[in-house]
DNA sequence: ACCGAAGTGGATATGCAATATCCGCTTATG
DNA sequence: CATAAGCGGATATTGCATATCCACTTCGGT
């Protein structure tokens, strides 16, 4: 066993605990541009206490969104099986930008990032990968257009997360509707999408 | 005539030209966060050549853009004499965008910023209501579906923008096809987009 | 050719914001 | 109660962008 096991102390625990609470709330509705002194006085603490548990904001930032992210690939892992891969497909999307849409950080974390630690960066390909076995299901079954790529997958996210990034004007989120209709463009078309004559 | 015409000098006059062409260049490859510093040293001037001329950051992307922006917006408002509205808006979508491609400070302008001069403004905002008019003339040419608004620009082309930034994997710029996608699912269906039975 | 105004360069002052540390004090725990 | 562990937050450090200043150069009219 190489791994430590330090057995904080009861008062530690619980501030590591407020510190991860506190750093979900902060990098929700802030980003991962908040800085760890902002995260420590939400927390109700010190900076040093944050900095004496988490080397620095990366780390933080993996505790905290290290098994949200790992959910959202099960999620999708789970969704191959699935009937009807398109529907399955269509179902995990809005499932995973759900979850991005109510958080600023997982939104950051999902778009392509330099500074993501190797977890991460795994875990996100495991995702994507899913999402391509999905792609060629649903093209076996003839519901979904022999054009559509793996490479799609990372622009259409993208292009969603663009919407919930500007300023919302209502209460409504509009980005469903987008996501709608793109992966009802992706569809094979009754008439194979053709043009407008004129 | 309460305007200034300092009438530079020759070298003077010179070393301004420089300065906007080295801005326009730098300002497309690494966007508007460029440093006026930066800017200097592509023109092959000293910074406080630069700063002599302009006051600061915002006039000279001001200069170096607010002329490229009118030109879309003429561009737009020409689209209105178009007889098929939804094409027109189309092309002009594909247009405007084309210019952004190729321009990370234009795409960084044309997005909602809170620090734009009023001029770069007011042009977004003539420009966003000449796409409503071919909206709603579309609309009345029965090519597009109800439920698209005014509202639904600035979402499109933010989508886009984010695909633009995205890290380009071949050379190809696969906007297009997205664009083409979304404005295709804004059409009136031939079957009113009617959903798969299962 | 000369001279004053205009222009130039770039080192550097200024300001700001984030990161991370340090250490005197407090608290848990055996 | 002893002591190791933990805490707080002022502050050193770093990095970066903005903007200025002024000794020096160049232009252009006479």
């Amino acid at each position: 066993m190489s791994e430590e096991t330090p057995v904080l102390r009861r008062d530690a625990e619980h501030n590591r605990r407020r510190t991860l609470a506190a750093a979900r709330e902060v990098f929700a509705a802030r980003g991962l541009q908040a800085t760890l002194n902002d995260v420590a006085h939400h927390a109700g603490l010190g900076v040093g206490t944050v900095y004496r548990r988490f080397p620095n904001k990366e780390a933080l930032a993996e505790a905290v969104y290290a098994g949200k992210l790992d959910d959202i690939r099960a999620t999708a892992q789970a969704a191959l099986a699935g009937r009807d891969a398109y529907e399955a497909l269509r179902a995990f999307l809005e499932h995973a930008l759900e979850q991005a849409a109510t958080d600023r950080g997982l939104r950051e974390l999902i778009r392509q990032g330099t500074s993501d630690s190797e977890r991460i960066l795994r875990t996100r390909e495991g995702i994507v990968e899913s999402c391509g076995h999905l792609i060629t299901r649903a093209q076996e079954q003839g519901t979904m257009r022999d054009d559509v790529t793996v490479e799609d997958i990372a622009p259409i996210v993208a292009m969603i997360d663009s919407v919930m990034d500007l300023p919302a004007a209502g209460a409504v989120q509009p980005w469903r509707r987008y996501l709608a209709l793109i992966l009802d463009g992706l569809q094979t078309g009754p008439d194979h999408r053709g043009r407008r004559s004129s």
